[in-house]
DNA sequence: GTTGGTGCAAATGATTTGCAAAAGG
DNA sequence: CCTTTTGCAAATCATTTGCACCAAC
């Protein structure tokens, strides 16, 4: 309640509505410790309230964005991933061969920051990244391949 | 032309042909010192050979990708840029609101993929990334703004 | 009763695919 | 020759937009 609460009022702030549609979106976001994709939260609030058009939710996302209550992630393939601002900071590694998502703790990437800032006066939103690569079964199992497998790092 | 004989090689390593076509993408990627869109080099390659079809540039770059030899990066809203793996390894501080794009020295990123395999035995591919924030010029005007200018890191 | 939000349908823009003709090795 | 690559056109897929109607405040 507190959360829909303080998105309300986020919302007045900026001068736009709560509406149900909008409530029904951002319970999905909230009910999940994963990314959505613009799809999947259609799919989720259609369960309840099936005349919900992808417009809005489109248009929901990225008004929760402009706020700041909601983060997009590009995990490439030209699909962008949703998630509520709300969880421990973290970010991913995304296996490029079995798609899989590990959470990495955001302590790898804290100092980074603030030596671009240092240095380049760049502000960095590392605040939620994705880097891709290869899990450790999909990179032994290549390496068994023996192809022209060059190690990276 | 020792490049063009090095990719002519790899590619039929992988079983597969050099087209003038292919030379003509590769030249352009080679004599850029930036990324480029599909477009960007239809574009190009276009001056010379009107004939290229976008989806020639898309089927070589893929196959150029899938031989390790040119790396994408996806700079958000949709679109990929290309660029030839060549280059002093570096990557991107990109303005989310100028959209200035500032090279980052590997450096800062050196140990990154270091620590990532050791404690997640993830392979991360960290040769290219792209880091989104508020340049300093841009930073500086939001500042003055006085909004709800929450300082990240 | 304004103004902003919604659903619908159609547009957009990047990327992919089916297919027959053309070209590489 | 045999197989891959190409150009073209049409198909996808995610996302956006114009518009008339509807609902917050």
């Amino acid at each position: 309640m507190s959360c829909e609460t303080h998105t309300a009022t986020t919302l007045k702030q900026s001068g736009q509505r709560m509406t149900p549609q909008r409530l029904l979106i951002l319970s999905a976001l909230r009910h999940t410790d994963s990314h959505l994709t613009a799809a999947q939260i259609l799919g989720e609030v259609k369960i309840s309230y099936p005349y919900l058009d992808i417009s809005t939710v489109y248009r929901t996302l990225n008004a929760l964005i402009q706020m700041r209550l909601v983060s997009t992630t590009d995990l490439g393939r030209g699909e962008s991933r949703y998630e509520w601002i709300d969880h421990i900071r973290h970010h991913h590694l995304i296996c490029r061969n079995c798609d899989q998502v590990i959470q990495l703790n955001h302590v790898y990437l804290e100092n980074l920051g603030a030596e671009i800032l240092e240095d380049y006066s760049f502000q960095s939103d590392i605040d939620h990244m994705a880097i891709f690569g290869l899990c450790d079964t999909c990179h032994t199992r290549k390496d068994s391949d023996a192809k022209s497998s060059k190690t990276r790092f």
